[in-house]
DNA sequence: TAAACGTGGGG
DNA sequence: TCCCCAAGTTT
């Protein structure tokens, strides 16, 4: 099977043609044929999950250029971390990067793990990453599914089962394609695909090197896939936010814990909205003669909505109460303040 | 298995 | 404005 000539290519040898002309030039990515270093890999694949590509890609610069290798990353402290992250949201991904490389210091000499399998064992990797650091950086055949690929892949194969149902289907289907050499490419090729071409509202399936192989282009209903399962509706909950200010001008803040929402992160002393029961009511973190902001601050997660009213008060110099801290006003850009709590400073700040 | 976990951009 | 959702992982 000698020059086999294009038009009866198989689709993996479209998609690598393809992306040996078309490929998009990300920062972090090797050029075709050739294989990535695994902590840029790394570092880029855990920023990107369920982030957009222009979104971490100031992110990815900035932490290279701070820690420009796991070891140095592995010596960070994690407060720096944690502020260096802030803004780019789910930041459990910022404390297992930590961790990932403190234990790839001290279990594994400094060195990734080639096969996927140990991959999979590191805090922060799942079964995605792992597929795509071991193929990436090290050349494995690892079969890689994303959300993109999720989705060319009930595309071509018109696959009607709901997601997450269909994903053993799906990676089934990838197994198939996934060449034994160049797997990297080839996933990297159906992620610039799925972003550039089989897009989620209004695919190119014109300019796409699997037209061809698509069943859904075929029926011209591409756009229909993937199916979903129902989506359950986000609920709403209120809560109340205090911004204390000393003479000196500095502001009442607490560190969060490590587990759930801005786990590890910085923020302003707040009644809370994790559970129906703690929502809007006010408690303030000190007995000051405290104003209510004008409007509230409205902000939406991935599960539920929220307005926090804003309350501001002026302190005499008194001690900060337990677990919390006053923090000069330049010092506060240096926090690890998530995006929220930069969204209630700046309501504050604008009404003074 | 399903819910928790952020944010900003696009239609 | 509102809704959708993007290179997922953890519990």
């Amino acid at each position: 099977m000698l020059n086999a000539p294009q038009t009866f290519a198989t689709p993996t040898q479209r998609v690598l043609d393809w992306y040996g002309q078309a490929h998009r030039k990300l920062p972090w990515r090797a050029p075709p044929g050739q294989l990535a270093e695994p902590y840029r890999v790394w570092l880029s694949e855990i920023m990107l999950q369920q982030t957009n590509v222009a979104t971490a890609t100031p992110y990815y610069f900035n932490f290279l250029q701070k820690w420009p290798d796991v070891a140095a990353l592995a010596r960070a402290e994690p407060e720096a971390i944690m502020q260096a992250w802030a803004g780019l949201g789910y930041y459990s991904r910022a404390r297992n990067l930590h961790a990932c490389a403190q234990l790839i210091c001290a279990e594994h000499g400094g060195e990734f793990p080639r096969r996927e399998a140990q991959l999979l064992k590191l805090p922060g990797i799942g079964p995605y990453t792992a597929a795509a650091i071991a193929a990436m950086a090290f050349g494995a055949s690892a079969v890689v599914v994303d959300g993109n690929i999720e989705r060319i892949m009930t595309r071509m194969f018109a696959l009607e089962a709901p997601l997450p149902k269909a994903k053993p289907e799906i990676r089934s289907h990838m197994a198939s394609l996934t060449p034994a050499r160049h797997a990297g490419d080839f996933a990297q090729a159906l992620m610039d695909i799925g972003a550039t071409l089989c897009a989620v509202k209004s695919p190119n399936c014109t300019a796409c090197p699997l037209q061809a192989d698509c069943l859904a282009a075929k029926a011209g209903n591409a756009a229909t896939y993937p199916r979903r399962a129902e989506k359950v509706t986000r609920p709403h909950r209120q809560g109340h936010v205090y911004i204390a200010q000393k003479l000196d001008g500095s502001v009442l803040v607490q560190t969060n814990g490590p587990r759930g929402l801005f786990g590890g992160m910085t923020c302003l002393p707040h009644s809370g909205w994790a559970t129906k029961d703690a929502q809007g009511q006010a408690l303030p973190p000190l007995p000051l003669a405290w104003q209510e902001l004008k409007g509230e601050v409205t902000h939406v997660f991935t599960h539920f909505s929220l307005s926090l009213t804003v309350h501001s008060g002026q302190a005499a110099d008194m001690a900060a109460p337990n677990g919390m801290r006053w923090v000069g006003l330049a010092q506060l850009e240096f926090e690890a303040l998530p995006s929220l709590m930069r969204k209630v400073l700046a309501k504050w700040r604008e009404s003074q």
